[in-house]
DNA sequence: AAGATCAGCAACCGCAACCAG
DNA sequence: ACTGGTTGCGGTTGCTGATCT
């Protein structure tokens, strides 16, 4: 059985030091990304090629927002989660910047726990305590204008929300709901010209996702919401 | 001040998808 | 259609700094 890349002797693991970095950085400059199994030897670096990719797409690469994320972005992770589960490549692809796994680790460390707080269930975006389910839908959380309220002002409005029977949970609270199934949404994210495209299932496999992403990209982040 | 606990983040690992032969 | 190699994704771990007792 062959070992994974990772097990081979005289690999570096652990945190990248700086030389690493500046020596992976030179490598794409010159050459580009792309070929990772090979990249680490022409590089002159000791790491398995997963761990130079991951370093690059994470950290390395340029036009990546670090820091804290907004308001608005975590709104949009919310809505997103909703709709897409735990496909954050997805996610961060609507959050320019952003990387897969910044939006996983927000998700872990803030999101998940802002909704449990909430008394939204984080899995399935669902009021974990039986509340009669909303007469009207509505478009999206809190809007995305409250980027100059405090994060307590925004909770309590997401509070004050579900009390109204609850606009939080409307996009995830149907994934869940046994009289609703996620094959026959349809969910359309088209706005415009190419085919239409069909979240069909959980399956993974039947979602072209660079098609999705691509179709998204099209897609205004408020106007997607009008989706959910 | 010191130890315990918690939170955030970087990185690893395993698996599935993809692709070329 | 099958197979083996490569890449990408998501779950998980472990380290580190901050906060609490």
């Amino acid at each position: 059985m062959r070992k994974s890349c990772c097990e081979k002797q005289d690999t570096n693991k652990g945190a990248w030091s700086k030389q690493e970095d500046q020596k992976l950085i030179e490598y794409v400059r010159r050459h580009g990304v792309g070929s990772w199994r090979t990249l680490p030897q022409a590089a002159g670096l000791l790491r398995c090629g997963k761990s130079c990719r991951l370093r690059w797409n994470n950290y390395l690469r340029p036009n990546l927002k670090r820091g804290k994320f907004d308001e608005d972005e975590e709104d949009l992770i919310i809505k997103l989660h909703a709709l897409l589960g735990n496909r954050w490549s997805l996610i961060a692809g609507r959050l320019p910047g952003r990387t897969d796994n910044e939006v996983k680790n927000h998700w872990n460390s803030h999101l998940r726990r802002k909704l449990i707080n909430m008394g939204i269930d984080p899995t399935n975006h669902r009021l974990s305590q039986s509340l009669p389910r909303p007469l009207k839908p509505h478009a999206s959380v809190s809007g995305t204008s409250h980027s100059s309220s405090s994060r307590d002002d925004h909770q309590s409005q997401l509070v004050k929300a579900k009390c109204d029977n609850d606009q939080v949970s409307d996009a995830g609270s149907c994934l869940e709901d046994p009289t609703w199934e996620f094959p026959n949404l349809n969910l359309d994210l088209r706005l415009t010209t190419s085919p239409s495209i069909a979240i069909v299932g959980e399956e993974r496999k039947q979602i072209n996702e660079s098609t999705v992403s691509r179709e998204l990209d099209c897609v205004p982040p408020p106007t997607l919401l009008l989706f959910m």
